[in-house]
DNA sequence: GTCATGATGTGAACGCTGAACACATAATGA
DNA sequence: TCATTATGTGTTCAGCGTTCACATCATGAC
């Protein structure tokens, strides 16, 4: 990339954008200071006016992943039609979202949740967590989830999911073709594990 | 550390241990092949007649850890004492294992599922797959299980323990000191999901 | 307008890394 | 005994993260 001005304009920005171009195609550990600054058409040094470390740089990577995956549930949320048993369709397809995005950005997911040596903030909201708790409390007040439940409901989905979505990433368990198979096993467990239908 | 003999005698071996020993208190990216030489007392280079890269020195690191996961079930399964229900408690045994090795080696839970470019081996028994197997052939023969569960089974038991296992060992959800209520709550959550009591 | 000041980008270092190379040394077996 | 093979050494190379002095530009005070 060239540039006529000597400063940049909006650096910080375009940085983040090359960074998570290049975790989605060659996973964290292709994210490169130099790469990046080679990819902006900046000087590596430049980048730390910006960032204090590259760190701090994968971190909003990071972040930004969890917001990219957040948003993958909340459109496949609202996407469910209008009916009875609403809710329920919304938790299982937020659900299969979850895996979906696993499976269509390996590297992003991986990237979501790896560790960045900083615990990432929970105040990144739209969060996961965020439309799991709306739709959880839907599925009470419309009588399909039993209160008693409720609390450790969150716990119950997220863990399988999650679950399911790293093992598939790692490649273990089960063949990549089965994972629609698959995400109907769990979906349907977690449905029997918190009494839908 | 210091040498008599131009050979070491045992270096691949004390190489793995070293770079797990790494792992355990840094994490993955504290394995690098000159650090590693170091603490053996070796050259760097003497490591690449072992290991082709350092990747494969990270796989054979990764593997170790998943067979110590192994390991750590296993040894949860059979300290359940005879009794009725036996079965059953082996399953719930064998999961919070799981857990408790990720919190308590969270360098090392993160090192087993870690991505080191090759799919890992299912070959590597006594794994954690293997030990779920037999769990849950013990618990339909006990007729605690349903026959129609028993193929999602496995799926439904390790993606809800991987999942709190990794999220966890992540430092969201839940805070460390409630890993014990979380994990009650998915072990029961599974137990509803597959039928059992 | 002009000019000091702070923000942002540059280029050249530093020490670290993975890896390849020729070479040194030791073990093995014909 | 001696050639062959396996294993460890020392050096070298390019690439990495990071820092530093310096260059360039935008901004606001006068």
């Amino acid at each position: 990339m060239s540039r006529t001005t000597y400063h940049h304009g909006n650096l910080k920005h375009e940085v983040l954008i090359a960074a998570t171009r290049k975790v989605e195609s060659g996973g964290m550990d292709a994210v490169t200071a130099r790469e990046i600054a080679r990819e902006v058409g900046v000087a590596p040094a430049a980048i730390y006016r910006h960032f204090p470390d590259v760190h701090h740089l994968k971190a909003a990577v990071s972040q930004d992943a969890r917001q990219r995956l957040a948003a993958a549930m909340i459109s496949a949320r609202d996407a469910v039609p209008e009916g009875s048993g609403r809710s329920v369709d919304q938790l299982a397809a937020a659900g299969r979202a979850y895996v979906d995005f696993a499976v269509r950005e390996p590297g992003l997911f991986n990237a979501a949740f790896a560790d960045c040596g900083a615990p990432p903030d929970h105040e990144d909201d739209p969060s996961a967590w965020g439309v799991l708790t709306s739709v959880l409390d839907d599925l009470v007040a419309s009588g399909d989830l039993s209160p008693d439940l409720r609390q450790d409901a969150p716990l119950i989905c997220w863990t399988s999911v999650h679950g399911l979505a790293s093992l598939v990433s790692f490649g273990v368990l089960p063949p990549v073709e089965d994972v629609g198979a698959a995400t109907d096993a769990v979906v349907h467990g977690v449905q029997r594990a918190l009494g839908l239908r």
